[in-house]
DNA sequence: CGGCGCATTGAACTTATTCAAACGATGTGG
DNA sequence: CCACATCGTTTGAATAAGTTCAATGCGCCG
């Protein structure tokens, strides 16, 4: 359940040299020139650890821009071509795979840090719809030009496949929650996984504002936004977590553990 | 839903140089000398189209070993090291991960032409057990000398990523059966998802031996095996198909999958 | 033949869903 | 500034879906 990632940079940084080939698709646009990632904020969260100077500049001529995705828009929907993976650097996400019948299901929640868009490496188109959740920013890592760095630096060779197991195994333990769990597990075990993501990041893994609503959450988990708001309540009811609407603190965190 | 893989050679074929490279773990002993990928009846399931004889070549050199697995025994298991992906010849796996609290649940089912073990990269340990249903018999890939070819050859660096990529699409399509379907959905998915499988394998895509138990695919579907026997019960009182135990032929593809 | 593992079926029970009503926060227009 | 509409959330009661428990059946191997 770990949530390994890419890139990108301090949003604030201005991207040095203009003229860096930077090439990137006309349905990223609008664009604008991201920071280095050498001194991005989220690397501990997206970069391997000890990768070299020359690996860094490097990967900066790759992740050369970056987006803003406005509250409630996509990043990208599915069926339409991939080119690009994308790294959060503001904000967060939600990834929703819809089936042929109209039923659709959340199937991801990225932080800042997080990487989105892997899913459309597989044949060249994405696979599920990326809508924001709130005002964000990723930087576009073009992928054919990914590809090239990671067959010259192991390092980034390594860190994509790390990266892409990484998902691998982080959807096999969902799919144990979904298939396993009873609706308080699940709840139990989503309010842990978010805890430590964010200690990750360097908030506070007892409080947070959640980003999704009740009927996001409840597809992400597979059950109805009714049974989510139950669990809430008992939880709190019995003094596990203090919740009001989306801001979440989490009071017994072992207990919480005890399922 | 697709079902991407890897490698590997027919089964009888020897190895023809014995003195190639040919490091492998302790662990994956007993091994023998494999055939070659360019000679593999499973070629076509594993491997992109379009490979040049050169790149055969390489990948003969990396995928010199396999090895047999009797039902029941476990090709690897969660917590050891990793050191190699695996391609199925010959038999059927499932793989299985363990909850701390001893539940379990099977994620996965590998027919002929399908790879193991990508779980593994992430930190290089395996997160799941793998076990045959039958006696059946694997190549061994060394991750880290499939690596290093990858980043030689463009074909091959192109088929892992959308390998590891198929993998992860097929993780979320199954999240969305767990988390969205009814039982009786889930199991006709299943059967038309075994069926296409057997047909992309030159088998009658509508007559086959299912390998697992009424358990085993409950637990891979997310219900009780109970739950699966009836489905299968009602399935045959409707005439979508014809089950004697684990022989099922399908007698309404169209209607099945109408769910 | 007897025993074992797996599969099927029924009936009672548990869990989550559905339907419905009401509440609270937020934002808009009068 | 208040009234009102909207959106999301909470809660209750009835219902449906799947589970649990238990009994029986079937096929295979020793």
């Amino acid at each position: 359940m770990s949530s390994s990632t890419f890139s990108l940079s301090d949003a604030g940084a201005a991207c040095p040299g203009d003229a860096r080939p930077c090439a990137t698709s006309a349905a990223d646009l609008p664009t604008e020139q991201s920071g280095r990632c050498s001194s991005c904020a989220m690397r501990n969260i997206c970069m391997p650890a000890g990768l070299d100077a020359q690996a860094y500049a490097r990967l900066d001529e790759v992740i050369c821009t970056s987006r803003r995705v406005a509250r409630g828009d996509s990043l990208f929907r599915a069926g339409t071509p991939f080119h690009s993976i994308y790294a959060v650097r503001v904000g967060s996400f939600k990834t929703v795979v819809a089936h042929p019948d109209g039923r659709q299901q959340v199937t991801r929640f990225d932080l800042a840090g997080d990487a989105l868009g892997l899913d459309g490496i597989h044949d060249d188109r994405h696979t599920c719809d990326a809508i924001a959740l709130e005002d964000s920013v990723v930087c576009i890592i073009p992928f054919h030009r990914l590809e090239t760095l990671c067959s010259e630096v192991r390092a980034m060779q390594r860190h994509l496949h790390k990266m892409m197991s990484g998902e691998i195994v982080r959807e096999s333990g969902l799919m144990m929650q979904l298939g396993n769990m009873r609706a308080d597990e699940r709840v139990a075990a989503f309010l842990l996984n978010i805890s430590q993501r964010m200690k990750a990041r360097g908030y506070s893994p007892t409080e947070f504002n959640l980003r999704m609503t009740r009927d996001e959450l409840g597809s992400y988990l597979g059950m109805k936004l009714e049974t989510v708001s139950r669990m809430f309540s008992r939880f709190q009811r019995e003094a596990l977590i203090d919740a009001r609407g989306r801001l979440v603190r989490i009071l017994d965190l072992e207990r919480l553990k005890a399922v």
